[in-house]
DNA sequence: TGCTCGCGTGCAACCGGTTGCACGTCAAGT
DNA sequence: ACTTGACGTGCAACCGGTTGCACGCGAGCA
């Protein structure tokens, strides 16, 4: 039964201590304030430490000091991949400064999110919260409770948060199938509510007015596949010669619906997506706009880092990200005629 | 300057102690064990802690039980979507248990999974490893550390396991295809070194040669859209009339790469995937073997946690998770003669 | 020589729970 | 009536660090 050659637990500060031949506060102070000793001291209990295999235990650390070395990036759904490059860049970001990161997904879900935010609140430092499907109110009522929280494309004045600027790529998607010779386009709208399909909606409106072309603008879609396989057939009715779509998925899923209809992409009609997030995965090889995902979460842990150092800070802080377009192969010059569909 | 209207602490178990009229071990164990007490005091205590929205620390119970809480989920890449559904029924199961999740994500890159795994130790109560990308003997050291681990997709005797088993989904595939006439079928295997791609390329030549129909196996390929473009080509040389993928990122590829080459799938050639990653968002619909990423999920949480539970619990635990077929739209009838690139 | 001052370190309380042990109470057993 | 024991609760130590305060020492200054 003597289990003694088990397990040898971690050392404590305390037997770095004893080994030392000082007190468990100068042991303290070595790995969190060692300015405060003087250099023989600390160079001395480092190499003891180092030899005992010593590591401060974040938990007790935690405990006295009330700061976990942790922060949460929430995402509406992890399976979306937008959101990754996001999530990579944060942690990247966080580990940098000795700081772990969590990622909770709400599964699209507003009551998950509540919940989910209220148990992260408990767990870590801060949060960054990604495209928040909660109404306006209650995101407010969640900053009130003073926990450090940064949003990502979700535009709530009085809490800090980044936006990544889709007008700028729009605009430029616009101009450049204009440029190509496209007279009538047509905009497939995300999901209703979505700050960043408004914002490109209105982007393309105005560039289309500015440029004496037609706009139409389709119903709201789910940001999937099967939506924009619908889509193509409501695009093809209104006879633009070009699409563009919410989102990659929505513009991949009308790739899908052209095909099935025997419409041949670009040659007949030009799709353009916007994120960025299929790369060059799609066939035809997709034009769309660049989201920037990656920079969005750098900022915002910077944002958020910020935050949990000084709780009094600024709070209204609004970083906009501009986007661009990257041009593909599923946009090419205007055909004479609208498309329709062939079987 | 007096903030003392400023954010309410939350309470302590003392103060509930105080309002309650009982002692702080009373308060402790109406929340941790309850049955020790009379009825009468739980629902009293219980009752005033509501009150005063009293929520127990997780760092303070931490430090004195040495429970955190929390197990980790490590990933070698988020964005592969063939994770993401892993980590939600591991989430979702976990977050039953009260017990909280995090992900972890290594960049495929085994110097970084390593720091993360160190990292995560002391932050968790135990791991979910998927997909490790560390070499066995490494794997062998990291599990006699002695934390809880459970690996998923990672064969290592000694250390508990969750494999989806490709095999019978493979087995299905070949039968499919042979059922439709297929005679030559060619599989383009995936990462050198990969469990998985061990697993599905024996069980395709076995199943194979059972029926007696020929299989030429293709080099090893990343498991990305590109390489499975790339990758259309070997499959045409081949004179195959099918082809299966390692996974559905390339069997996209491919399917890319067959439309580059105006050869029609499935007319001219049939494709298919492994992993069922896509569901229908390729074009045409891809025929696939269904990896069942959420049952292995959610069977290496509740493994995890029988191991958190009883540390000298059994370590050599090796589940088996049988895969099966989906039938899509990627696969028909062998045509009369094998495809050739049309341009 | 005596006084001040600053630096480096230690003491001990504290962070917020958990838990072994002891104590008091009350019902059942003899 | 007295012992026995189960049960419910409190006391206080403990988990592993952090930190305000005090103390001792040596240098600088008058």
């Amino acid at each position: 039964m003597a289990r003694l050659e088990g397990r040898r637990q971690a050392p404590t500060i305390k037997v770095v201590a004893a080994a030392a031949g000082v007190s468990t506060a100068t042991v303290s102070r070595v790995f969190s304030r060692p300015h405060l000793l003087r250099e023989s001291t600390v160079a001395h209990v480092t190499e003891i430490a180092r030899e005992l295999g010593y590591r401060p235990s974040h938990t007790a650390r935690a405990l006295s000091t009330g700061r976990l070395g942790m922060i949460a990036v929430v995402v509406p759904d992890i399976a979306n991949p937008f959101f990754p490059p996001v999530i990579r860049a944060a942690q990247a970001h966080a580990g940098a400064g000795g700081v772990s990161t969590v990622v909770g997904d709400t599964d699209e879900d507003p009551a998950k999110e509540l919940d989910l935010l209220a148990e992260l609140e408990r767990r870590t430092d801060g949060v960054v919260l990604v495209s928040s499907r909660l109404p306006e109110e209650q995101v407010r009522e969640i900053a009130a409770r003073g926990h450090p929280l940064v949003l990502v494309n979700r535009d709530v004045r009085g809490v800090p948060r980044i936006l990544v600027d889709s007008a700028p790529g729009i605009r430029e998607a616009v101009d450049h199938l204009a440029g190509l010779g496209h007279r009538h386009l047509a905009y497939i709208s995300g999901p209703a509510g979505s700050w960043s399909d408004e914002q490109r909606r209105v982007a393309l409106r105005a560039r289309c007015a500015e440029l004496g072309i037609t706009a139409t603008v389709l119903r709201p879609h789910r940001p999937e596949h099967d939506e924009g396989r619908a889509a193509a057939a409501e695009v093809l009715a209104t006879g633009a010669t070009a699409a563009i779509a919410f989102d990659d998925g929505l513009a991949q899923g009308v790739l899908a619906g052209m095909a099935e209809s025997g419409v041949a992409v670009p040659a007949e009609i030009s799709i353009v997506g916007c994120d960025d997030i299929l790369a060059a995965t799609t066939y035809p090889p997709l034009t769309t706009v660049h989201g920037r995902g990656g920079e969005a979460g750098r900022l915002a842990v910077e944002l958020l880092m910020e935050l949990v150092e000084r709780p009094g800070g600024e709070r209204d802080r609004r970083v906009l990200l501009p986007s661009h377009l990257v041009t593909r192969s599923s946009s090419a010059p205007a055909p004479a005629a609208p498309a329709a569909p062939r079987r």
